[in-house]
DNA sequence: AAAAAATCGTTCGTATACAAACAAGTTTAG
DNA sequence: CTAAACTTGTTTGTATACGAACGATTTTTT
């Protein structure tokens, strides 16, 4: 346990952090057209799965906090591809769904989201692709 | 390529996403008492590694782009875990070292780094975890 | 030697990411 | 039924992450 055995690029967590960044990187020049986000675009594909869905509900499924949340909400809001509705049941929900502008930005998307899947998994074979899927499956 | 197909769960960015904040949330747990964060304490490990290094150079070896590498490098000679001497040979760098702080607080969170990387780790095999670092050196 | 290109570090702006604390509303326990 | 516990969404503060632009300096070209 010293600095001779400590080697930072050999980290579990190093590695992840790069493999991000490599990730966001290829999603970016992908998707600059757009103007949108790596977070912001799984915002609006589970919106659309949902049809409508909480704010919280969603941050569940896109793995954001609330704090971090909002403030994606917020920003696919003003840009108008995504309406709010009062829920009458719980008077503390927001429901969002998709609205047209939304729809039609996602109806083209997808195929950029699955080419940016495709670049960062690039370097590997088939089989490597769904031993990396499921290893980090297991650690998630 | 449409709604029905894309499913964010299986998207490599969205995992790498998610393994990334696990790793991060045990690395936050496990280093409470530093008060370090992942990339603070890669940039202590690696001034140690080299000794003496300037601030860009650093960025590169830590995978952090200069913007970044100055709020960090700021934070830790703030707290004095660092300190500059500035290049006679080239006047633009600043070369940075650790201080006696900076070399006993590495003393004893190697440990922790090692223990953060294994608790990361914990779900896979022995076998498991070789080849999910060998698969993601090669998409970095 | 002068011009062009590259590097070093800084600043600004935008976007996650999350801890902590909060008010308002809903659900659960006793 | 009421008090406690929880959930929803918000705000504030700190820390990455990076594009873009910049001045100062160094290296490379011509």
């Amino acid at each position: 346990m010293s600095a001779d055995n400590y080697r930072l690029e050999e980290q579990i967590g190093f590695l992840l952090r790069r493999a991000q960044q490599r990730a966001t990187a290829i999603f970016t020049a992908r998707f600059a057209g757009y103007g949108l986000t790596p977070t912001q675009f799984a915002a609006l594909a589970k919106i659309a799965d949902e049809g409508e869905v909480s704010q919280n509900r969603l941050g569940r499924l896109t793995a954001m906090d609330p704090a971090t949340m909002k403030g994606v909400i917020d920003r696919l809001s003003e840009r108008g591809l995504i309406a709010r509705r009062a829920d009458q049941e719980d008077r503390r929900r927001t429901q969002w769904r998709l609205n047209e502008s939304g729809v039609a930005l996602l109806a083209t998307a997808y195929g950029d989201g699955f080419a940016v899947t495709a670049e960062i998994l690039d370097p590997l074979s088939p089989r490597e692709r769904g031993t990396l899927l499921r290893l980090l499956e297991k650690i998630v």
